[in-house]
DNA sequence: GCCGCCATTGTGGATTTCCACAGCCCCTTT
DNA sequence: AAAGGGGCTGTGGAAATCCACAATGGCGGC
């Protein structure tokens, strides 16, 4: 099981090594590199953890090499560092889900709670992401009669019902009915709905 | 049924009334005042619509109210006007909740969509809100005993589960069971769970 | 005392769900 | 040809759900 990491990306030495020393004072493992264009070589979904990027590098920018990565389908929570104040740049790169802002020179308490709720979230959301691949892994089982028959269950229709829609015999409605449950590991329809409630609830993640 | 409005409010006259202006030639209404203390004054939980702030002002400021309004429940959508690039300030603010920052000189197009889309939310919100209300009065007419037939039902228990749990008649499972649909205007298990499950995804709203 | 609400329970019967056992047909793969 | 997967269906019977009709008892308010 690989242990989550602070990733460091600056291109200032100073505090890259600042950093490091500061995380690993705490306990916390970090990488650093110098460049925007240097981590993306690196780059790989395996990575966990939470990204620090120093907002402004020559070459690649923070910014840019963080759209990198959103293209990419990295989750990891991104904290960036900023000496300067440029406020459309910080807005902008808010609404795209960056984690947080701090300016520089930081305060190094202030720094590290910001890196541990970072982590924390990331980890949450590598759970939530488990549990959905798994739903996701259970529905791909299903056929194609399978699926209609489990949305007819999710609206709430009666087996009867079901068959008559459908112009089947109940009994085989019974039969896709028990499969699907089999298949999607639940024991009744109320646990289904609710399986598939937080499965849609959780959804929009693009 | 009241009309959405855009409220303004900024110390400089000529912003507000340019503002107003623009408002009105795409049709939307607004009201305007001068400073923060005015506008709290006169808020109240019925107005709708979004708001516009700057930053600074004389006496309260933007963010100052921002606050204010927060505390008072406000769930309007804020848009913050800034001439200033104070990054912590921007952050921080987001971070708590505001729709968007826009720096001026602005672009019309821009901040007007902005606006419209920050008044599609509050329309989206407000009819959220409105589900919410509905569900809780439901709920709040349920006596004890049904609220834990309910909860057994939803942990997916079969009737005679429930009657062991509870030490009654599984005919008094019955009757609460029925009871339970009829106040949550839900006709099956399923529908009760799927309804509980979204009531209680959108709960975090504190 | 009367009424309304709540909790509880029983009887009898209908409907719905669940499933073992059994079987048929079609299509694809080995 | 045989095996496996998918869809479909019937029989018989058990279990679970649903509910009209009926009833009792406790508590609080008028």
């Amino acid at each position: 099981m690989k242990t989550r990491q602070v990733y460091l990306v600056d291109d200032d030495a100073a505090i890259r090594d600042a950093l490091a020393w500061l995380l690993r004072s705490r306990g916390i493992d970090s990488r650093a590199w110098s460049t925007a264009e240097s981590f993306l070589a690196d780059y790989n979904s395996a990575m966990s953890g939470c990204l620090i990027l120093d907002i402004r590098m020559v070459g690649m920018t923070g910014a840019e090499l963080y759209d990198q990565l959103l293209a990419l389908g990295c989750a990891m929570p991104t904290i960036f560092l900023t000496g300067h104040g440029d406020v459309p740049l910080a807005v902008k790169t808010l609404k795209r889900g960056a984690f947080d802002f701090i300016e520089k020179p930081f305060n190094d308490n202030e720094l590290v709670d910001r890196i541990l709720a970072a982590l924390q979230q990331e980890e949450n959301q590598r759970g939530l992401d488990a549990s959905r691949t798994q739903i996701e892994e259970r529905l791909a089982t299903l056929t194609e009669r399978e699926q209609e028959v489990m949305a007819c269950i999710l609206a709430g229709k009666l087996n009867k019902v079901i068959a008559d829609e459908l112009q089947i015999a109940m009994r085989t409605v019974e039969v896709h009915r028990a499969h699907v449950f089999e298949k999607m590991k639940v024991r009744s329809a109320v646990e289904l709905a609710q399986l598939m409630s937080a499965y849609r609830a959780g959804k929009p993640r693009q």
